[in-house]
This record gives C-alpha cells, sequence and structure tokens, in this order.
DNA sequence: CCGCTGAAAACTGTTGACAGTTTATTGTCG
DNA sequence: CGACAATAAACTGTCAACAGTTTTCAGCGG
C-alpha cells in the first residue's frame, strides 16, 4: 500500500494524525492490504506512516469502535471477520434500514426527486454495455442519493457502517451483484414508488432489492460451500 | 461521581485501563455527571481514576466512535450534545429497527415466548400500583427479552447505541413514559402478533410503540418550547 | 525424530515529558 | 471605565522509554 510518511500540511488543517492513520488503515482493511483475521502491528504500522505508537493506537481504538477491528488484551488489535451468518444478519438489517431511507426518500419534494430517472438510464446503458465497473459506480451514486433524499445523517451512517463490515467477509467476491438488469429493475420500482410518493410501497422495494442480493449470496455461498448449508439462517 | 482509583483486580481479568475508564466516563455521561456540552478535560480525569492520559484519551477515542463524545482538534473531547430533531431522527430509526426486532421475535420457538405474557401482567400490576421505578425496570426487562427473541445480536447493539443517544438530549425528562396503562397495552399488542407468530402484524405493532413515545415526546417539546415548533420535522 | 523446557525476542499497555496551541489574565492606552 | 495587546497558564497532540506479557526458538531429553 502507500508507505509514505503522512503529508505534515493535510495534518496541520483538519485532522489529527490518529484520525488521518485510521483513514489509511480503513483503507488497507477495506481494499484488502490488510486481509481479515490478520494483525495490526502497532510498530510497523507506526514506522510505515512515521509516527510514534500512540496515534496508530488511537487509530486502532477508533477502527474497534467502528467494528473493523477487535482487541484483544495483550495481544493487540486484529482485523475483524465476519461469516456467512453475520452476513445475513446485516443483510436483513441493510434491508430494513434502506426500506426505512426509500420510505423517507418518498416524502422529498419533487425537484430533489428529478434526478433519479436519469440516474436509471443512465445505469441501463451501462447495463447493456455490460460495463460491471461502470454500473458499480452509477449503483454506489443511486444509493447515496437515495440516502441524500432521506434526510437522515444517522440513517446514513448507519447503512454506511453495516456496508463497510460487508468488507470483512472473506470471500468479498460472493457479495457482489452479477445481475444488472435484474438490478435495475428493482431500482425502477423504487423511483416509481418514490415518484408517487408511496412511501409504503417505496419501503417495501428497497426492502426487496436489498434481500434479492441476499438471496443471492446465500446460493452463491451455499453453493461454494454446501457443508455449511445448515448452518446459515 | 466515583472518584476513587480503579480496582487492579478488575483489570488483569478481562479489560484494558482505556476500557475501563471508557466504561466509568460513559456510566458519568449517562447519569449527568458530566453533561452535554462539557469538556472531557484529560489531565483530571486522569488523576481523578489515578492514571495517566494515554488510556483516558484512548477512552475518550472510544466513546466519539460511539457517538458519546466529540472531538475537537486542539481543543479536546466535549460531551456530545443533539437537539430535538436528532431525537425526532432518532425515534424514527428506533422505530423501524424495533418493529424488524418484533418481526423477527415472532418467529422464535413457542418455548422461547412462553415468558411474555407473565411479563405483560407484572407490568400491568406495576401500573396499577402506580410504581414507576418498577414500570420502568420491567419495561427494560421486556425490551431485552424481544431483543433476545430476535436473535440478531448486531440489531441490539444498534437498539442501544441508538436509546444511548438519546440521553445526549438537555431534557432527558421529555424523552420518558408518562401513561403507563397505554404503554403495555401496545406491548400487548406486540406480544398478541408474536405469540400468532405474525411476524407483519408483530413488526407493525413494535414501530407503533416506538413512534407513540416519539409522539409523546414532540408534544411535550412544543409545549415547553413553542418557538422552536417549525424546526423540528 | 518429536515433544518439552527455558531463555530471548517481540510486542502490547502504560507512563512521564516535550512541543505547540488555545484560553485566561494582566497591564496599558484611549 | 472599557477595549485591546502582550504575557502567562492550561491543555492537547505527540513522542520516547519502561514494565509486563506473549510468542518464538534453541537446546535438551526421550
Amino acid at each position: 500500500m502507500t508507505e509514505e510518511p503522512l503529508d505534515p500540511i493535510a495534518l496541520r488543517q483538519s485532522a489529527t494524525l490518529s484520525t488521518l492513520i485510521a483513514e489509511r488503515i480503513e483503507g488497507s482493511i477495506l481494499s484488502g492490504g490488510l486481509s481479515a483475521g490478520e494483525r495490526i502491528n502497532e510498530v510497523v504500522l507506526a514506522r510505515e506512516y512515521g509516527v510514534s505508537r500512540g496515534p496508530v493506537r488511537e487509530a486502532a481504538r477508533l477502527l474497534a469502535a467502528k467494528g473493523l477491528v477487535e482487541f484483544i488484551v495483550n495481544k493487540g488489535a486484529f482485523v475483524r471477520e465476519i461469516d456467512a451468518h453475520e452476513m445475513l444478519e446485516i443483510y436483513e438489517l441493510r434491508a430494513t434500514l434502506t426500506g426505512h431511507a426509500c420510505e423517507r426518500a418518498a416524502r422529498a419534494s419533487a425537484e430533489d426527486k428529478a434526478g433519479l430517472t436519469d440516474m436509471l438510464d443512465q445505469m441501463d446503458a451501462a447495463a447493456g454495455a455490460a460495463d460491471a465497473d461502470r454500473y458499480f459506480e452509477l449503483n454506489l451514486a443511486f444509493h447515496d442519493r437515495l440516502n441524500e433524499l432521506a434526510e437522515s445523517p444517522r440513517l446514513t451512517e448507519m447503512l454506511a457502517g453495516l456496508i463497510r463490515e460487508t468488507h470483512l467477509f472473506r470471500q468479498v467476491s460472493l457479495a457482489r451483484h452479477p445481475d444488472m438488469e435484474r438490478s435495475n429493475i428493482e431500482h425502477r420500482t423504487i423511483v416509481e414508488a418514490i415518484l408517487n410518493n408511496d412511501g409504503t410501497r417505496a419501503r417495501r422495494a428497497g426492502e426487496a432489492h436489498v434481500r434479492a442480493g441476499m438471496a443471492r449470496f446465500r446460493t452463491a455461498y451455499q453453493k461454494q460451500a454446501p457443508g455449511a448449508a445448515g448452518k446459515i439462517g
């Protein structure tokens, strides 16, 4: 990863060392530089970032509270790891929370909702061109927009936290969306309900969207680890 | 609050100093020893607890990630404070999440559900005796039990976090339940749905229960601060 | 060759000290 | 008497060092 010492200019402005380092470590975890279960060695990270151990420890504690890292006394901080059961738990929570977000989004003003159909069309284009990267990007933007419309920062943060935890599953690949057309049809259902100011339907559609992803995950997981089929909820 | 030095025995067993101190500070915040907006002075806390500043800082960072305190660079950590608008945001999230919990609880086994009606009767008794403290205690136990039945530790934790944040509102009194009979009727509705394995109805009832509390809060707040009536969602 | 023992290395938890910033205070001028 | 500037105190952010624990590994015996 990026091992160069921290930029002192960025430091002075807004954040403290701990925060910057926490962001870097989080990046390393989410991008796979630090993989699940691995230990966070304070001295090597401190040396890597050119700081002392104090800020690194504080950063680790921050990430621990975020759920990315786990502390064990006298053994240190480890990158957390979640199993399929926890993945399903997270999916369920994501489902009801995005349902909630969609319901709230339905209450937004018509002007604020304006751009949604455009985004759907763009996603359809990406899907038609089989451009998975582009679709992924647009999909992210779409869900961000929904969160904006929901106007509940705490809700947004909770959802972000759940998605972040998703990366702590070993085979992240299993959680990726394979079927873009299908996914975007679900998006259309959500947007239609939102444009009709139908909160209840928007909520159901949002829930169903995430639950569809959950179903995909479940089958993908059971296909590749059939022995554990009974174990997951 | 409790200013005696930390027990070295409790230390060795499970936790690290930072954790213990974080718990103490959290206790001080929730019990009102440290009130909203107040600064967390590292040196006085360190002296108070008989440790150095390091663990106190780590504890503060932990609480910051929990949302109880806020860091400002070069100024330190402050007990966070939330306004009525945020309170309503939290209530809404609590509503959908407890709805989710009730829906999941409906899936539990009949044996696990057995004790619920008994708890309702006890609460009725407390309500009849106008024993608010007892009712409060039983109410807590009831909701804990629901969370157990829901079997989703993450969900439980999220709800706990939201309720914890609730204490950061200045006039905590506004968020208390005044009407025990009414509240327990709502409980009965939830339990009936759960015993009938009717997840959808249980969810609605759970949501409605929290939303009722939210309505109480809103009217109580608007009554005592009528000027800000338009400001809250 | 394998398992056990004990010492050395590595690492975490904690501390006290230093540098830089913010806040309070004192003295001065209008 | 009040506003303002300079100075002192207080406090945070960071660092380097110490103590205690865990892990590693070499040496020994079976």
